[in-house]
RNA sequence: GCGGCUAUAGUUCAGUUGGUUAGAACGCCUGAUUGUGGUUCAGGAGGUCGUGGGUUCGAGCCCCACUAGCCGCCCCA
């Protein structure tokens, strides 16, 4: 009786290869965030139900996997908060809010965090995008400085630069410019947030798309108009005059012209050229009230990492309100994007093993242990064969699973104190003592390492 | 959650208006090679055609449902 083997939907298994590369990637975003002084952090999958409700928004909301209560039989009548009590973290950044709400006080003053662990959306899954996937999140708490913007877009840029994208651009803007804009043009507060999820769309729709959507929003065309008026001078220009034309815009609409000024802080303090304010982004998450942040390539119709600033989130914890700004990397896309242009490095697939230790017969296999033991000690990676197959087998296994080097140990080596060693990526073979046996390999990892 | 497309060997795909025993390439296994892989040659295994139902003398092909995958929308890392 054969089952279905396939696992859950949006689930995936990672073979050996994935595992390789993503931990190829992930221990360059370590490395880059602990050289800016992030430090790790663990939290459990499984958070309170309540403490994840109320902060992605309406739609969010609806995506979070919640667990039903253990224990006695359920009541399928009963309500939803009878029946669930806890859920699957959703992101990293509101259990990140939940712990320095709860740990202040054993937390230095400014916390700077990075955290790569699974979290779980029940969405569709398409390209891209699955139902458990990495976040990569590094957040500073504790600093309202335009300084931790800075840095953290510095980080982001630097960890993409050196995965090997050239091609990326940080989009940034401000929810305060956002609601200034609104409110230059006279929308009303309830219909802000449709206008904003319109105007989110306007590079994938077009202005005639975004009208559309106004229209179907039921919000006043004259607005519509005047934004687009702005949008399309905005198109192609640098950062420098996007700045002055919607400090213009909004005139001195109070928390607006704070954020221009904030914005041109980041960009003057980042210094990064891959930096570019888009005055349409918008973000859907609820909690961002300053900076907000997307990056993207070219060939990834989502994004591939996305922040902000949320100040106000962690005191929605019911203690002190702490200023904090934090930066995403969606590993999984750029996994995706990574595999598809072949950005990895070729030793990456060369990675199983040093040396496979052939089995020459029964009564060998004691010898065959005993050598992979004494090369184990050089620091080598040694593979035995396991079975006593012929040699052809054998190699062929080598070939299959890439190892570097084939050891040989038959009747002849075992009669004069030698080994066979075989590079099997260049086809050379000698017979040597079997003490230079470590040294023989070790000298053409150094010669591999030196080459690349 | 909505709309469209797809599902045939381990993989990528052929498969005629519905007609005998469903094919190819690559991969896999065996041998040529009883001390040597990646090349070559010879042979072999592998399919209840995604699942369940229906139409028909007859279904891989037509119809319905379900499941999974891809693309677009919504949203998002």
């Amino acid at each position: 009786m054969s089952q279905n083997t396939n696992p859950a939907r949006g689930m995936r298994d990672f073979l050996p290869a994935q595992v390789r590369r993503r931990e190829y990637v992930i221990s360059i975003i370590k490395e880059v965030y602990e050289s800016y002084g992030f430090e790790p952090l663990e939290t459990p999958a499984v958070e309170n139900l309540e403490t994840l409700t109320g902060k992605y928004g309406e739609e969010g909301n609806q995506l979070i996997y919640k667990i039903l209560k253990r224990g006695e039989k359920l009541n399928p009548n009963a309500s939803e908060k009878d029946l669930s009590d806890l859920a699957l973290r959703y992101d990293l950044t509101v259990p990140l809010a939940r712990v320095v709400a709860q740990h202040k006080n054993d937390l230095p003053k400014f916390f700077k965090r990075y955290q790569i662990q699974p979290v779980w959306r029940a969405d569709r899954p398409a390209r891209g995008r699955y139902r458990e996937f990495y976040q990569c999140d590094v957040d500073a708490i504790g600093s309202s400085s335009m300084i931790v913007e800075a840095e953290l877009c510095a980080a982001v840029s630097e960890i993409l630069v050196r995965l090997g994208f050239n091609d990326f651009v940080i989009r940034i803007n401000h929810r305060e410019i956002l609601y200034a804009m609104l409110d230059a043009v006279e929308i009303v507060e309830e219909k802000q947030i449709d206008a904003l999820v319109a105007l989110d769309k306007l590079d994938k729709i077009g202005g005639e798309g975004v009208l559309k959507e106004f229209e179907s929003r039921e919000i006043n065309e004259g607005a519509a108009n005047k934004l687009l008026g702005l949008f399309e001078k905005l198109k192609n220009s640098d950062n420098s005059h996007i700045l002055e034309s919607l400090s213009e815009f909004i005139g001195n609409y109070k928390t607006g012209t704070q954020a221009t000024s904030q914005i041109s802080q980041i960009l003057k303090l980042a210094g990064l050229k891959s930096l570019k304010i888009d005055a349409s982004l918008a973000r859907g998450l609820s909690y961002y009230t300053g900076a907000i942040f997307e990056v993207n390539v070219p060939d990834l119709s989502g994004s591939i990492a996305s922040g902000g600033r949320y100040d106000g989130l962690i005191g929605m914890f019911g203690k002190e309100q702490i200023p904090a700004c934090g930066f995403s990397l969606g590993l999984e896309r750029i996994l995706v994007v990574m595999e598809e242009r072949g950005m990895f490095p070729k030793e990456l697939e060369t990675n199983s093993a040093d040396v496979l230790m052939t089995i020459w017969n029964e009564e060998s296999i004691g010898e065959s242990l005993k050598l992979a033991g004494e090369l184990r000690q050089e620091n080598l990676r040694v593979l035995v064969y396991p079975e006593a197959d012929k040699l052809g087998k054998q190699f062929k296994y080598a070939s299959q699973i890439n190892v570097l080097f084939v050891c040989v140990l038959g009747e002849n080596e075992l009669a004069e104190n030698k080994v066979t060693l075989k590079n099997m990526q260049t086809g050379d073979q000698e017979t040597i003592n079997r003490d230079e046996a470590a040294v023989s390999v070790k000298t053409y990892k150094k010669y591999l390492q030196s080459k690349s």
